[in-house]
DNA sequence: CCTTGAACCTGTATCCACTACAGGAAGTAC
DNA sequence: GTACTTCCTGTAGTGGATACAGGTTCAAGG
């Protein structure tokens, strides 16, 4: 029970063979153990962790802040604490990112609208990327 | 007049040289004139575009894109029509990344706000990372 | 004119986070 | 035992820069 070979491992996380080798390589995932042939056989901490770094990846986290919250997150380290900084200075991070994406938006769609499509000598797309930062 | 070097390129954009030199080579920028000995000497055309392209990749556009852009508002080409698709392709682009932002944004400012800073066993972020995806 | 120091040159190596492939070994199903 | 899939290691490549080594050129002051 709970043996899981590489590919398997792949399938129910959706991580690549190869990313889950990396991942081993660089020490983001622990070593797993080998059969007598050397194949990894993985248990559920490794399915656990590589779902943890892939769900961390997605919501936007840096590999190295996933890596400091793996160490954090770990078996019973000081946690709350500076987890939670991490994810504010994330947050923080993310609020940006939507204030710059809102104002993008706001420029690129009034351009686009000046735009006919047609076949004209100016476009204002252009234009905006020519003219200086607002 | 409008014979810049690279360095005095790079103040004025700021690209940094190495850069610039990177861009000439994959052809992003065209190759400018040299002195007799060999240095760099740019002009106001290469001053536009890599101010161009600097702000495309600012606004988010992929390296790719720009470099189509690039050839699209050249001398006096077909410009408008495929601009224009890229621009709305892109602004597709942004407004997915603001609502998938938006969403993490509220699940991690309500994440954080569970968690008291403190040093207690249970992490609403790291639990909320273990957890499978909403 | 000559020196000195800043700026520039080429070429190569490095970074990150993967991804891809080659060539071979191990596992599994019949 | 044979056929087939999966896995192994190791190396190389990707993109988009960035950094450095070791040498050359330029420009300003004396």
């Amino acid at each position: 029970m709970g043996g899981l070979s590489i590919g398997e491992l792949a399938r129910k996380t959706g991580v690549h063979i190869e990313t889950i080798r990396y991942f081993e390589k660089i020490g983001m995932l622990g070593a797993p153990d080998r059969t007598a042939g050397g194949h990894r056989v993985f248990d559920d901490s490794h399915l656990r962790t590589l779902k943890f770094i892939k769900r961390a990846r997605e919501l936007g986290f840096a590999p190295k802040e996933v890596r400091t919250l793996l160490d954090l997150g770990g078996p019973a380290k000081a946690c709350c604490d500076e987890v939670r900084k991490i994810a504010v200075h994330h947050l923080e991070d993310v609020r940006r990112k939507i204030d710059d994406l809102t104002r993008l938006e706001r420029h690129l769609s009034a351009t686009v609208e000046q735009c006919s499509g047609g076949h004209v000598p100016d476009c204002a797309v252009i234009d905006m990327l020519e003219s200086a930062r607002p």
